[in-house]
DNA sequence: CGTTGATGTAATCGGATGATTACTTGGACT
DNA sequence: AGTCCAAGTAATCATCCGATTACATCAACG
């Protein structure tokens, strides 16, 4: 029989990569306690088991999850850093940011992230990692602190923003427009040009 | 027998308001899924099947929280609004803002619902709730939009890091001490006076 | 070929959890 | 004292979900 290519098998590394990709959907969407191993399987094109088999536990699967997002975000940072400077450095570093909205609920997982502060495992994890992009900011970017902060701080806010799933509102309520408009220009079509597709769950 | 006056009987909208009350710490500790019905209720000191009958479901009750939380924020503003002006209105939103750490899980917990677009039913009241606490800031703070825009994103970034927890480490590594000492000096005292006791969950 | 190890799944288990039911207790008011 | 309703709980149910086990399937290699 003509083999489809993607049904064919995967490499054990390949699979992981696919799981995680779908795994930084489901987790941004659902949270890491709503967020089901079958879900992430279902969305992976996989089974439960093998989500459960490929990385442990679902614990050690969010953790793969944050360490993935936090090393494509500061990898991505370092890459830009490096690239030839043609716009102020804040200004460079954010369109890097809006950039990782391709991957698909990352900078939602993120945030889960940063309110699991009291969890054991992940909350020691999430700490770390704030902790790195905030040594990146300062000691690599050069930003001073109050630039370091209105950078984070503004960051958070699109992660609210994308997490409210206000995009989905800005023609229906004027006080959404307004907000998005006079506000994040940039980020509003940078949102729009990703956010399309409404088959994510809920 | 003598009635010790803490176990006497309540009204129900007594105990309501208890169970809001506890429903903040554990639903802004961990966040709506992660949060069992139970341990809201063994925190209010009540049996599980009560807070349910008192509130339906636990959709519901988290509903009544994040109403809550909305009407605490903006009533305290309202109020500081009201008040002789002795200082920027930024700075005295602000401070009420600050001065809510004391209801202990409502900045997580709007955070929380913040991150739940999704959600059919939470997904609209919480943009419903965003949307107002930015109409507040303009047509009755008189924020102006880059004003608004950056007193939400410090907040943001507020809840963020009381989500993480890292005021636990703000001296134990020296980049996190940083953050808070050169970004937030009056939050880190408000955090740090209300933060000490740590039987919180997890 | 046929053996072997890695990829992958079906079936199922056990614990957790939201909700329901049926019951008890207390106090207010005749 | 006795009635009655609101406050409150114990026991239990049904479902969901992460994890385990046991089994199937593919492909590389001698």
């Amino acid at each position: 029989m003509v083999q489809n290519g993607t049904q064919r098998r995967m490499s054990s590394d390949e699979r992981r990569a696919e799981i995680l990709l779908a795994a930084h959907a489901v987790f941004g969407a659902r949270g890491y306690e709503g967020a089901t191993t079958d879900e992430v399987a279902r969305a992976a094109g996989v089974s439960q088991p093998y989500v459960v088999r490929l990385f442990g536990t679902k614990e050690s699967l969010f953790l793969a999850v944050l360490h993935d997002a936090l090393d494509q975000l500061l990898d991505g940072f370092r890459a830009e850093l490096d690239a030839p400077a043609d716009a102020p450095a804040q200004e460079r570093m954010g369109a890097v940011y809006l950039r990782l909205l391709q991957v698909r609920g990352l900078h939602q997982t993120l945030s889960h992230a940063f309110l699991l502060g009291g969890h054991p495992v992940i909350g020691p994890a999430a700490r770390q990692g704030f902790v790195k992009v905030w040594r990146f900011l300062r000691d690599e970017a050069g930003f001073d602190a109050d630039t370091a902060q209105s950078f984070l701080a503004e960051g958070m806010l699109i992660n609210t923003m994308i997490g409210l799933r206000l995009i989905d509102e800005v023609d229906a309520d004027a006080g959404i427009h307004e907000l998005f408009e006079t506000c994040f220009p940039t980020t509003m079509r940078a949102v729009r040009d990703v956010a399309p597709r409404g088959n994510e769950p809920w």
